[in-house]
DNA sequence: CGATTGTATCGATGATCGTCGATACGTTCC
DNA sequence: GGAACGTATCGACGATCATCGATACAATCG
């Protein structure tokens, strides 16, 4: 892969890597729409906090665990997660009765990655 | 559960850095609010597109070279810049009648160094 | 001084968002 | 089968947001 020495060129995101860095290129509109998205999913202080309780974790998560320490209702917490899950950052299993969740690190680092 | 209170601890950021990273501690409400603050002056594509063009340019762009490629009216324009002056992204000179633009890399540095 | 010009603020409007109670859905257990 | 339980969806409400025209503000120039 050649970089190119135009400062406003894009090169094409890989999958993971969802846009190119903000500081070395002018993003077009759909690249634009995509990343705002995913940051408007990190814009809110309960899906931050949602967030790093299931990133900061070992393994999963239970949703069960989830409501008493965010200190909202729980179709509230089933909102926010839904939010994070649509984003990419975390990930869900159903097994029972139970829904357990996942942070998905690949995610943060591609959204690091758009800001450099 | 709730044995470890290791995994939850949470060091202190420094300055420049505006919170602890979300991977490695339950962020607590002032820093997620902070924190979801930063990320929401992210959050639209306008203002996405606006900081790249900013942040990718080698120095200082004036405010009158940001309404025709973002494609908005101007009272538009001057108000998402201040929301990303307000988050600490640019940086704001006046100069004689004209306004001019800069990136704050330490910023979206801070910001990169959240998402660890 | 007054005219001009670049930028910010104001006011209004339509859209989106966070929130929760009620309730539907799906699974387990008896 | 039916009861119990965890989770998701629905509907509604108030709050916040993006947008733009009109206008105020500030600096330059003649």
């Amino acid at each position: 892969m050649a970089s190119s020495t135009k400062t406003f060129r894009k090169p094409q995101a890989d999958p993971v890597a969802c846009c190119s860095p903000v500081r070395t290129a002018v993003l077009d509109e759909s690249d634009a729409q995509r990343l705002a998205q995913s940051f408007a999913a990190l814009a809110d202080p309960i899906r931050l906090t949602l967030l790093s309780i299931v990133a900061s974790s070992v393994g999963e998560v239970c949703a069960c665990d989830l409501v008493e320490p965010s200190g909202r209702s729980q179709p509230t917490v089933s909102h926010h997660m839904k939010i994070l899950v649509d984003a990419g950052l975390v990930s869900r299993e159903k097994r029972g009765l139970w829904v357990w969740y996942a942070a998905v690190p690949e995610r943060l680092d591609a959204l690091r990655n758009a800001l450099r």
